[in-house]
RNA sequence: GGCCCGGUGGUCAAGCGGUCAAGACACCGCCCUUUCACGGCGGUAACACGAGUUCGAUUCUCGUCCGGGUCACCA
């Protein structure tokens, strides 16, 4: 059996969206799945829209999310040059053996009269006026040095199909077709030619690509057997929506939010949880399992579970997947992700950052959200006196400062601020005083954090806060009630 | 508009002629508890519609409707 190649070919737009990501990760996954090779091709024909950096943008998103390539720019391997542009040279000569076997032809319209064409013409397309041009006419115009193209003769009549590994067998009719351009004004093959020679050429088996391209592909088919080469296995992905704010859907784009591998990443979300979310969008293990590390991945992944059907990004789904992430890190791993967040909060200030690390780690589903979550550790926040009162713990005016004062004198006089200490001293003080405990917790707790919900309890936070910064905050909310 | 593709709860989805139609996220309730979170238990909620094939259709066929994609010297 032919050892199985996929490819990666993305225009370096500066952008990795997740869609294109996933299609990366399934066609990683197709070829790891079957001992295969990965290889990277960057489609930069597109003169007018290069991007500067926009390549590394591509290897970097690549290497954190782990798909790993066998072959590429950067790499080498034995079907360089893996950059479009470097193999410019090799198109052209394809494109005139077609010429000669009367299969291509070349138009010298000019780009007003193919725009004219299509206004007078809506949706018609190109009318095919240079293709039967008497060759004496098209010798006089290469001597007058008119620019041309060259297009792809397509059949008039018949129909093409093709077989999909998701989508099956599809059809259409060649009237359908347009004669497609195949190298530009500018010498450069569209993406439409320079993808089939480049496939063809670097022995690529398995064609994985969105399902936008699924119209295209009778097209592609057609020159593969213009050329006598065999087809490679089409596989196209179905289409990741994003939902609009009127409620419809439509193809996941910026307008949907942070829909880019580093906007992702910059709003707190893990490498692998973004690729285990995006590895099931589309796609589905038989016994439904969800969380999938890479490694596993690359064990159980199979395109015949692909599904058909377009699918909704789902921003919850993807935090409740980067919860589960988080989880599982160790308490120093936890601290590590969050220090360059601790760090940016918290300026010099030196905190007990892995007891802060502690009440976090089972509360963070973002790491974005540590900020907001910490604040009250840095400044405590102006409150209400009214949030001393809380039915569940049985807190009211009137028992709330004699809580908190007898909270007081029992911590003024405590003689190790440890964790235990503190925990010790205000149990017992609620058994002393004959109420639950949450009486004394909460005005405790609002007294030293002025927020009604925080990460951690009373106990926690005293311990982190400190003996001095804690009496004196308890002091102030004290004050309050005066 | 032509062509192509799709249509199971709000979302991701199993299902592949006979199921009380899984599971996950979200949501709601209860438990745990020192707030929140975690964890545990439970709940609301779906086969777009209409024909046909069949003893029997979510599963097969056709039509309708809805949604999406595509019609470039962009990929």
């Amino acid at each position: 059996m032919m050892k199985v190649r996929t490819r990666y070919a993305p225009s370096p737009t500066g952008f990795m969206h997740v869609g294109n990501l996933r299609t990366a990760l399934y066609e990683y996954l197709i070829a790891k799945s079957q001992g295969g090779s990965f290889v990277l091709r960057i489609e930069d024909t597109d003169r007018e829209r290069l991007v500067e950096g926009a390549v590394d943008v591509i290897y970097n998103t690549l290497k954190i999310a782990g798909l790993k390539h066998d072959e590429g720019p950067d790499i080498g391997g034995d079907y360089g040059p893996y950059v479009q542009s470097e193999r410019k040279d090799m198109y052209l000569p394809y494109a005139m053996k077609l010429i000669e076997e009367g299969k291509a032809y070349r138009c010298f319209c000019s780009k007003e009269r193919l725009e004219k064409i299509q206004n007078e013409n809506v949706g018609g397309g190109y009318d095919r006026h240079c293709r039967d041009l008497p060759q004496k006419e098209i010798d006089r115009l290469l001597a007058e040095g008119v620019p041309y193209v060259i297009r792809q003769k397509m059949p008039t009549e018949g129909s093409t199909t093709f077989v999909d590994a998701v989508f099956g067998e599809i059809t259409v009719d060649n009237s359908e077709l347009q004669d497609q351009i195949l190298i530009k004004t500018d010498g450069y093959p569209t993406y439409n030619f320079a993808n089939v020679i480049d496939d063809h050429t670097m022995g690529i088996t398995h064609v994985v690509r969105g399902c936008e391209y699924l119209s295209s592909a009778p097209k592609y088919n057609l020159l593969y057997e213009a050329f006598g080469w065999e087809v490679p296995t089409y596989v196209h992905l179905p289409l990741i929506m994003g939902k609009n704010e009127d409620g419809s859907v439509s193809k996941l784009s910026k307008r949907h939010g942070a829909t880019g591998f580093e906007d992702l990443i910059k709003e707190g979300y893990l490498p692998e949880a973004i690729i285990n979310y995006i590895a099931l969008l589309g796609w589905c293990p038989a016994d439904n399992q969800e969380i999938f590390s890479l490694k596993e991945l690359e064990e159980v992944f199979s395109a015949d579970r692909i599904s058909k059907s377009p699918s909704v990004f789902d921003y919850d789904k993807l935090t409740w997947f980067n919860g589960e992430y988080i989880r599982k890190m160790s308490l120093e791993e936890f601290t590590d992700h969050c220090m360059p967040y601790y760090k940016e909060f918290f300026g010099d200030k030196e905190m007990p950052w892995e007891k802060l690390s502690a009440i976090l780690h089972q509360r963070v589903t973002k790491f974005t959200q540590i900020p907001e979550m910490v604040d009250f550790f840095k400044e405590i926040p102006e409150y209400d006196v009214s949030m001393f009162v809380n039915k569940k713990s049985k807190t009211n005016m009137e028992n709330a400062p004699v809580m908190l004062k007898a909270v007081y004198n029992k911590l003024s006089s405590l003689e190790g601020w440890t964790q235990e200490a503190i925990h010790d001293a205000l149990i017992s003080l609620a058994e002393e005083l004959g109420v639950k405990n949450g009486t004394v917790m909460w005005p405790a707790r609002i007294s030293v954090a002025g927020k009604t919900v925080t990460p951690g309890g009373a106990v926690e936070i005293l311990d982190i806060l400190g003996r001095e910064e804690s009496l004196k905050r308890m002091k102030a909310g004290l004050a309050k009630f005066e």
